[in-house]
DNA sequence: AGAGCTTGGTTCAAGTTTGAAACAAACCTA
DNA sequence: TAGGTTTGTTTCAAACTTGAACCAAGCTCT
């Protein structure tokens, strides 16, 4: 089967995405490194934390949120727990279980990061996009991610990646 | 001055996008890792000097199109060199500068593992995408990208000689 | 010419990510 | 109910990234 190259309108595409994304997170994780002391993706723990129910989760459904691997997240709440922004409380359903829960400090943390988070988030995504092209982003976006989360098992050819699935995710 | 949150469209687009790419650029380090034993950084590494004159490229220059720091590269190209797919080579007008060159070995593994890559990108990206939404996928990159690198600290002009234009292939 | 600034690149330590392997509890099922 | 499988989580080593510190070569100005 010949390769279907892409063509001069997806390569730009596609270079151009690489570019912005790899400069986005660079940006925001700078910014919140500086403010916050933590790279983006924990502080977004943070963040999915307490927006849920008692301001805890399961590892497992903490990481699913956060598309991102259980030892990827062990990691990081380790870290988090470590500078007492988390902690880590047995689940009495199930005793395998791990839940993460936020604690008032690290509540305090997200509190008083979060202005200029959103701040840094708006001024190099959504100052420099209409409207229009907010919805368009968040269309693109969904179509991306649900190729990506649908259930595993593909049939036939097995050396393509495949990923996790769940609903949406977080800041 | 008080803070301007994000709007719930805004908010949304942001999830997704944040979900997106995490999950995309996960897909496609896997696929790269299993088919060429190499993240994506290090293929679009061998990628851009394929396409450069001469197949070489200076080395801040090639961190400059990848948008990653100097350090970065440094260690990556280490890494190339070891495994015989970059050589690095001194720059005669400055002797300062470190050249890496991309070597025959370098060069066939990207040429066996690009069908596989670009399929990756195509099924997990273009096939779910519309004509016109690769058009605006490139736009509001576009636009991202500007913002984050007209970053005060680089002057405009540049009349160095070396300096060129790439031409097509996927990174 | 040479002091002092800038640029190109590497180095180093600390932090993070990866994927496979290890464990333990929960769930079957014969 | 023992044995086997699945599920939830952690652990471990190896790979990668970060940012600051460093060194050498070019540049500037006097």
């Amino acid at each position: 089967m010949t390769t279907r190259w892409l063509s001069p309108e997806e390569q730009r595409a596609w270079r151009a995405y690489i570019a912005a994304s790899l400069l986005l997170e660079d940006a925001i994780d700078r910014q919140l490194q500086q403010d916050a002391g933590m790279p983006h993706l924990y502080y977004s723990i943070l963040s999915v934390l307490s927006e849920s129910p008692e301001r805890r989760l399961r590892m497992t459904d903490l990481a699913e949120r956060l598309k991102i691997t259980r030892s990827r997240l062990t990691y990081a709440v380790t870290r988090l727990e470590k500078d007492g922004m988390v902690r880590r409380e047995a689940c009495r359903y199930d005793k395998r279980g791990s839940i993460a829960a936020l604690t008032d400090d690290g509540f305090a943390v997200l509190d008083r990061a979060a202005p200029g988070h959103v701040e840094t988030v708006r001024s190099f995504l959504f100052d420099r996009l209409s409207e229009e092209q907010v919805g368009q982003l968040e269309e693109i976006s969904m179509a991306i991610a649900q190729g990506l989360q649908e259930d595993g098992t593909r049939p036939a050819s097995d050396d393509v990646p495949w990923r996790r699935r769940s609903s949406t995710a977080c800041s």
